[in-house]
DNA sequence: AATGAATGAGGGTTCATTCAT
DNA sequence: AATGAATGAACCCTCATTCAT
């Protein structure tokens, strides 16, 4: 019985072989740039064996595209795990975000390929809904932290939480954008600073968020 | 002095023949499927004399594109053009970009190919320019009624007027993107109406953007 | 010694599941676009396994082709067991291969990969001689009715039996290539009914290789 | 004017050129050996203007055979201009078929590839349209000769003249595929001429098609 | 005997761009 | 100015076969 799951072993190392050479050629070249045979190369593996275990290069390129997501959901795991005020920890979940964005930017850039299907010309259907199962738990995490402000009265009763989610990760995510692509752009010829600004959408869309009675709290936080 | 001229003219002409052509290529297709050979058919002329006016493909693409963002400026200087309160030169403002994605969905897709500068490979210094300073019109119209409403106390002065048109468009655009690449996953998954989110949030953010005062005869407009 | 038959028979077993599995895949994909793993799959057996009893694709397309000549050899077998005339024997065996023809058509197409060795890459001589013995076995029985044929003085003396064998072969397998591959085009295009074609030829050629003697009596069966 | 004239007959010429480069690299490798590489080199061209001139490998393969048809249409033209009896040019006609199967080898077996649909993958239409109207001036004109042997008593009258062409040429295309892919294993095993095969088989077959009026002058030449 | 993971060569086709005319 | 013929680089995926276990 020992072999077989040796063997199973053996396999998952080979994926994760072949995940880690893509990471790295996928970082530096991007989905279009990047080649199989670099990939190969890179693995150390013929061409074939890469297709043996991912079906197609854009399979290939989700598969490293969920390992960021896999970071992202541990950062939003410990920002949630910290026991502090529910107020607290939807900061943590905002902050999380933004230090995904800062530390792990290669697999942030990978999300825009996820987001938009009409990249997707070879996608397996296994890998698509891999790639939405994963992507669902991100979501169910934000929206039970909302859930609970809500309970709690912190959090407006007029938006559902879901659609809290979608406004604050839409918000960080159009601004990222922008640093990732822009920054330097913004920066010198507007003169805006996007990583100011991120911060600022985000205290502002919290605050928006927030019931009068729990903003209120907020802003004057010492009276008394 | 009149043969000049009228080269001038018949080349300007044949410009925007070419423009034409490959608008209808382009929209068709987008810019990866799109063919020169394609443009070059639809445009009764020779794949040469493309590149005699456009140096790449990807500058006539960007060529499309400022047509778009001349459209998008028109719809907003219609909107500031009706005399009204800044208040509702401001909502006409969103409303108008918002038509533009409705009623010109295909040019809007165009710009994310120039607000992502990975994707640029070909694309000249020139064309760029050109895209910039055509752009940059529309954040100084923008800008502008920004300024009036801070100057008319209906906009918080702790924002400068670039940061508040960032918002707007930033808040706006990430939305609209969504809507156009997975509408229907977030309208049957997810339960969830994006363009009644696009509204919302456009909402809710004028809100924030009003100075207290202002937000509060804006609750009340009734009284007296 | 019970052991070894046991084992013996197993591995015939063995090959036979391969065989079958193999004749089903090839029938519906032809030689080119099935693929090993296809017919692993189907015998439920990995792909290393076929190769323990075949030593490649062709040979294992041999291995199924050669069932096919099986079968025409025994629908000749039963052409010739029938206590009939000479001449209505010889007549059975043309009808019996244009039966073969209609009703395992799948097969008769495999011939076509057997006669033209330019097709041939990796064969082995070992099937290869096999497949030669099996053919043999046809031409042998075909013969043995036409010297028959001859002796009775039903057949032409200045054609050996084999020449007459090749060209009754010949005569129906040219025709009958026609039929699978361009039936439509003849019949549309050209307005000639192949299978009618068929028939005549054959009955054309039978006459031409009768005696002047059997074909008088032939002609006019009914006298006195 | 002349300008017009020589762009397109330089261009003839390079369409001759490939179709040159093509036939030798064909001759030698086959279909499915032989690569567009290849073809390139041996034309001193590059791939791509390959494709300017043919729209695949499977087009520019009938485009070589196609010179084969008209090779063996320029020989059957050949056969009926001497002017002759009617009976002498059809033998003309089978010399003229086995002539070119002796000579032209090569083109011969491309016309395999032509009978058989089932292997054209990626054949226009425009080169299949060309090759069927340049295919069936060689039945046209075969029919005509026969035609006109029916006309003169010369040829039963209970089969059409298409029927009877079908029926010469399937009988030698028959014997000459044996002859191309096995002639060895006939002569050497089997113990048979198939060249003598060749001429017997046409001679029968023409004995057949004769009226018996013309059968009886036939075989009994220099009475009287 | 059976497995199945690994191999690695193999190739037609597209198309943006150039340049001689 | 206009042409359009020529270029040539670029590339994913398949699959028969092998071999260590």
């Amino acid at each position: 019985m020992g072999i077989h799951e040796r063997k199973e072993r053996e396999k998952e190392q080979r994926r994760e072989e072949i995940l880690q050479a893509a990471t790295k050629v996928f970082f530096e070249k991007g989905l279009q740039v990047a080649t199989m045979d670099e990939i190969a190369d890179a693995a150390e593996l013929s061409k074939g064996t890469l297709y043996l275990y991912y079906k197609s290069k854009e399979d290939l390129y989700l598969g490293v595209m969920s390992i960021g997501i896999d970071i992202l959901y541990d950062m939003f795991l410990k920002a949630t795990e910290r026991t502090a005020s529910t107020l607290e920890t939807l900061r943590s979940f905002s902050r999380a975000f933004v230090e995904f964005f800062r530390t792990h930017r290669d697999y942030y850039r990978m999300f825009h390929f996820f987001q938009n299907p009409q990249l997707h010309k070879q996608v397996s259907d296994e890998m698509k809904e891999y790639c939405r199962t994963n992507n669902q738990k991100l979501w169910d995490l934000a929206t039970k932290i909302l859930q609970r402000g809500v309970d709690e009265g912190l959090l407006r009763k007029d938006l559902a939480p879901i659609e809290m989610a979608f406004l604050v990760w839409s918000t960080s995510n159009s601004i990222m954008m922008q640093i990732d692509f822009q920054e330097m752009h913004w920066r010198n010829h507007i003169g805006l600073d996007l990583d100011h600004m991120l911060e600022k959408a985000n205290e502002l869309l919290l605050e928006t968020l927030l019931t009068e009675d729990a903003r209120a709290k907020l802003e004057r936080p010492t009276v008394a």
